[in-house]
DNA sequence: GGAGCGATAGCAAGCGCTTTCTACGGGGTA
DNA sequence: TACCCCGTAGAAAGCGCTTGCTATCGCTCC
């Protein structure tokens, strides 16, 4: 059998009261008994059973992060980051212990967003945290708003990060903070770039449609586009699929069948621009000599494609725990319950002036 | 308050035995109570209360999944394979049902692991999933021993995936399974290819020394040479580093420096393959006119590199997948336990014959 | 020198669920 | 018609921990 509080206690002479009093460490014992109890939990290799220990206090040392693509460096960092702020001990006893984080990776999919929300929210976890864009499909945010409220008022913290917050704001939210990336920004200020260069014909590989990363980034780009006057058509130049290589492939040479005479192309996100640089080249094209590429979030491989790309750096890591923090109660909320982060420009070697 | 299953009982007019019963699907309930049941939870909203549900049933629904780095996609991969078969919902009741499938970054730090592995104890884990790598300092091996015999006592399911089973093998071994991959075989062929295109001055970037995967991919490396007839100090185009991009380039230089003569340069895996790409690219020799490289593990941006790089594919998704199954018993135990997956030699653009 | 108080430790009542054992009713069988 | 057994539902005893309350002890303070 497993060795119980009780089995600790009879080991130190103490009751099983104190036993738990030493482990959580929030209510004074003596020096002597916490010394005595400590060495009969080492002796006895005893393992806190944590399925009792939520149920009698009511929450758990557990904590969600909810990701859409584990396999995406994008989502990796921030919640790797996230996960180290929220596994540090910091403080002693329950309240400031370290936690458990997990990540639960959604693959996109909206049902699986609520079902591991349901799943953390069984286990009643003590805060939430979720990554990446969000799907602006009405039906979906209700019953995430609804869900959200429900974890709130269950006691769980919720925090977004990379996600802006639900519409349904104003005060009673079920979020105790959002971090947001400026990918308008970000947007804006990758064309312009290209505009600087001398670009006037710029094609757009965007990521879905009904993800607000999506929309966010592409509104920067049309912003950009429309101060420098450019006006036409953009639709026939911007083309839709996932965050994939493949759709950034397949797009790319849509958008040249279209219009012959691009010269350069934009992606939705670095994966994407991978596929586009890919297309290119079995097209014969040089990049940046024929056509300029650009990607968005600088993950770690966006400097070593041939050529460097050209992208737009998120501070990933660093929204990721920021988000840890938050959510363990470690750092203020931000005014409003929103923070924005800054997207910087990186230009390499994969955009230049176009050919004559 | 929250809703509790006596709450769902007294609304379904039926005892709370009743309803845990239909919420279990574990004991025969009349159709009609039943279904008096779900529609009462559903109603109500109601959320099992899994922590109670755990200490009651001695049980968690709870299964964790380790690796070493969360941001890089060999991990995620994996990960995100053995995710989505461990949540896929398959029959009805506790034994089936879907789990919490939750991944733990350990950032590659052997505490980490432990502490990680104690968590997951503490959470009753129904069954944890290792992958990646194995430590091989004798210390960290007892203690991992030690935990994980611990936790097979207490009924958790181990499965190791892209790791050998430990040493200390034999009946009474806490290990479910272990899905390996054909390291040494594939580190093997990869030179192979490299000493038929006719290189004889092999440079090689090997991962951390201590960790099974570098060995085993060096050893391949080694025997292929060995077979060839080049038995000179190989210690000296070797040069160890961590699994990054970052090593890659510092050591193609170091090796560059030690040996001019280099027609090729073979790294740990494709992370490493990039930073030696960049090194080598900033010397200003071309990839692989003036010399050739080779990575480890086909991520999906290997394909991307300027030039697309040759590599040995594993079959991550698939071992992922497999150790998800075997983890909730729904795949046979392999013979033995143990599982070797083979690794595809991918020849690509990046190793051409050696300029005379 | 006795009352009062602060510092510790123990008692015992749950937390919400699972599960064994018992109860009950309605056929089928002899 | 009496008996059994099957199918179904309920009663109740925990699972191992936390925590409010109570008990004890050694001092300090009048």
């Amino acid at each position: 059998m497993t060795v119980t509080l009780a089995d600790v206690a009879a080991r130190a002479r103490v009751s099983p009261a104190t036993v738990s009093r030493v482990l959580n460490g929030n209510y004074p014992v003596a020096a002597a008994t916490r010394e005595r109890v400590l060495r009969a939990v080492a002796e006895m290799d005893y393992v806190l059973n944590g399925p009792a220990s939520a149920l009698a206090a009511a929450t758990s040392d557990l904590v969600g992060i909810l990701v859409n693509d584990i396999a995406d460096p994008f989502f990796g960092i921030m919640a790797g980051a996230a996960q180290s702020e929220i596994g540090r001990p910091e403080g002693s006893g329950r309240a400031g212990g370290a936690k458990l984080a997990v990540v639960c990776n959604t693959g996109g999919s909206p049902e699986r967003e609520l079902t591991y929300l349901t799943l953390l929210q069984r286990q009643r976890a003590a805060a939430v945290v979720i990554t990446g864009g969000a799907l602006e499909d009405p039906a979906h945010i209700a019953a995430m708003t609804a869900k959200l409220t429900r974890l709130a008022q269950a006691g769980t913290t919720v925090v977004l990060c990379g996600r802006p917050p639900l519409p349904a704001g104003g005060p009673g939210a079920p979020i105790e903070a959002a971090i947001t990336f400026d990918n308008r920004g970000g947007g804006r200020r990758l064309t312009e770039h290209l505009l600087a260069l001398g670009h006037r014909r710029i094609g757009y590989v965007a990521g879905p449609p009904e993800r607000t990363t999506t929309r966010h980034r592409l509104e920067g780009h049309r912003a950009a586009l429309r101060a420098a006057g450019i006006t036409e058509d953009q639709d026939r130049l911007t083309r839709h699929g996932p965050y994939t290589r493949r759709s950034g492939h397949e797009a790319t040479l849509e958008l040249l069948r279209r219009d012959p005479g691009l010269t350069a192309v934009v992606a939705a996100n670095d994966t994407v621009a991978l596929g586009a640089c890919a297309a290119l080249r079995e097209l014969g094209l040089r990049i940046p000599g024929d056509i300029s590429v650009a990607g968005f979030d600088d993950l770690p491989f966006a400097v070593d494609v041939g050529p460097a790309l050209t992208t737009v750096r998120l501070p990933l890591a660093e929204a990721g725990a920021r988000a840890g923090r938050i959510a363990m109660g470690r750092e203020a909320v931000p005014p409003g319950g929103l923070a924005t982060m800054g997207a910087t420009l990186l230009a390499r070697a994969s955009t230049a002036a176009p050919h004559d």
